[in-house]
DNA sequence: TGACAGTGAGACATATTCTGTCTTAGTGTC
DNA sequence: GACACTAAGACAGAATATGTCTCACTGTCA
C-alpha cells in the first residue's frame, strides 16, 4: 500500500480510541434504524453504552461535533475499501478504471449512504453537492493523488482526481442510462478521454458526457 | 367468501373515507421509515397531504386516535388475506390448517410488524401479550367463529379459535425449533391433537407442545 | 348568486423532548 | 491515597410536538 502523504491529510486517519469507536458506530446505527434527521444524542450515548457526559466528553460541541466526526469517519473507512480495492494496479488506465468502479460499487452498495439518501434527501444531497463536494475532493485528493506520482506530476494528477471525483458523485447522485460506471470495461471506455498518454493524442472527448 | 356476522364485529370492517386512507397508508409509511417511537403527526399528516387540522377533524383525539384506527385497519387488511388464503377449505382440518400457516406466514412476511418489532421490541410485545391479544381473539373471533360453524356448535368453535390465536401468536413471537407452522403437513400434524373428531378418539394431546 | 361543507395555512398555549453543562458518587489503576 | 475516567442524573434554556383555534379559500349544491 502507497504511502499517505501526512501533510495532505491532517485530519484523516485519526485514530479514535475505543469509546470513540463505539460512539461513531452508534451513529452509523441509529441513523440506519431512524434516518438521520430523527437521531437524538440520548439515542446515540444509549447505542453506544455510554453516558451523555461522557459522549459530551469525547465529542465537545454536541451532536454536530459528532456527526461531522462520524462523517470523516466514514470517509475513512470508504477509502480504505477503496485502496485496498485499487491495490495492485500497475497501469494509470487500470487504476482510474478500478479507482472509479470501487467507488461507484462502494457507494452503491453502502446502506448508510443510501439510507441518509431515502431519509433525508435535501441535506446529503447538499452535502454531496454544494457544503461537501469541496471536502470531498480534498479527502478524496489526499488519498489518491499520491497513487498518481508515478504516472505524472502534481499539477496534473490533482486536476485529473477533482475531476473524476466530480464525475462519480455526479455518476452517483444521478445515475446514466449511457454508462454503467460499475462496469470495468464501460467505465476504461468512458475515462479514456480523460486519461494523458505519454504518447499524446487526439481524443474524442465530448462534452456531453459530463452531467452535472 | 362466507359471510361475516355484523354483530360479532360491530367495529370491523369500518368503511374508511379516501383521506382516511391516506392518513393510515401514511402511518404505514412513517413507521417504516422512521420507526413507531419516532413518528410524529405532523410527518403522518406530511407524508398523507394533508393538513394536521384536518388530520384532527378526522381523527378528533389526534395521535393515539390515529395509531389506534391504524391498529384496526392494518388488521381489517390482515384478515381480507387470511380469509381468501382459507377460502376453499372444504374440511375443518384443512380450515384449521391454512388458517395456521396462513396467519404465520403472513405475520412473517409483514414488513411492518416486523419493523415495529424491531423498532419498539417492548410495544409490540405488550401489544401482542398484554394489551391487545385480547382484543386480537376478539377480532380474530369474529371473522373466524362463523367459519367453523359447519363444522361444530359455537362454544366449541370459540374456544377453539381463542387456544389457536394464542398459539399462533406464541409461536410467531417465539418461533419453535421442534414445528414450523409455515409447513402445512407440519401443520396437520401439530394441530391434529386439537382438531375434534366426529368420531371421537383419544388423542396424543402432549401440554409440552403449548408455550407462552 | 349565496349557503354550505370541507380544506390548508398557520397562530397559539401547553406539554414534552432535546441539548449542553454541571455536580456527584462510584469505578479501577498506579 | 491520588488519579483518571465514568455513569447517573439535576438543571435551564432551546427546540419541537401536540391539540385547539381562527380565517381564508375552494368547490358543490340550490
Amino acid at each position: 500500500m502507497t504511502a499517505i502523504d501526512p501533510i495532505l491529510m491532517p485530519d484523516a486517519r485519526a485514530n479514535w480510541s475505543d469509546a470513540e469507536v463505539a460512539v461513531l458506530e452508534a451513529v452509523k446505527t441509529c441513523c440506519e434504524r431512524w434516518g438521520v434527521e430523527k437521531v437524538t444524542v440520548d439515542d446515540i450515548a444509549r447505542q453506544a453504552g455510554v453516558s451523555r457526559a461522557t459522549l459530551y466528553r469525547l465529542f465537545p460541541g454536541g451532536k454536530e461535533v459528532v456527526f461531522d466526526a462520524h462523517r470523516v469517519y466514514e470517509l475513512d473507512q470508504f477509502f480504505d475499501v477503496l485502496l485496498a480495492h485499487v491495490d495492485g494496479a500497475d497501469t494509470l488506465e487500470e487504476l482510474l478504471v478500478r479507482a472509479v468502479t470501487g467507488s461507484i460499487r462502494e457507494l452503491r452498495a453502502d446502506e448508510h449512504i443510501a439510507i441518509m439518501l431515502a431519509s433525508e434527501p435535501g441535506a446529503v444531497v447538499s452535502d454531496l453537492t454544494v457544503d461537501g463536494l469541496p471536502r470531498i475532493i480534498r479527502v478524496a485528493s489526499a488519498y489518491l493523488v499520491p497513487l498518481l506520482d508515478p504516472f505524472m506530476p502534481r499539477d496534473q494528477s490533482r486536476a485529473l482526481v477533482d475531476l473524476l471525483v466530480r464525475l462519480v458523485v455526479s455518476y452517483f447522485l444521478a445515475p446514466s442510462d449511457l454508462v454503467d460506471l460499475t462496469d470495468r470495461d464501460e467505465t476504461r471506455a468512458f475515462l479514456a478521454p480523460f486519461i494523458p498518454t505519454p504518447d499524446p493524442q487526439p481524443t474524442d472527448f465530448d462534452p456531453h458526457l459530463i452531467q452535472t
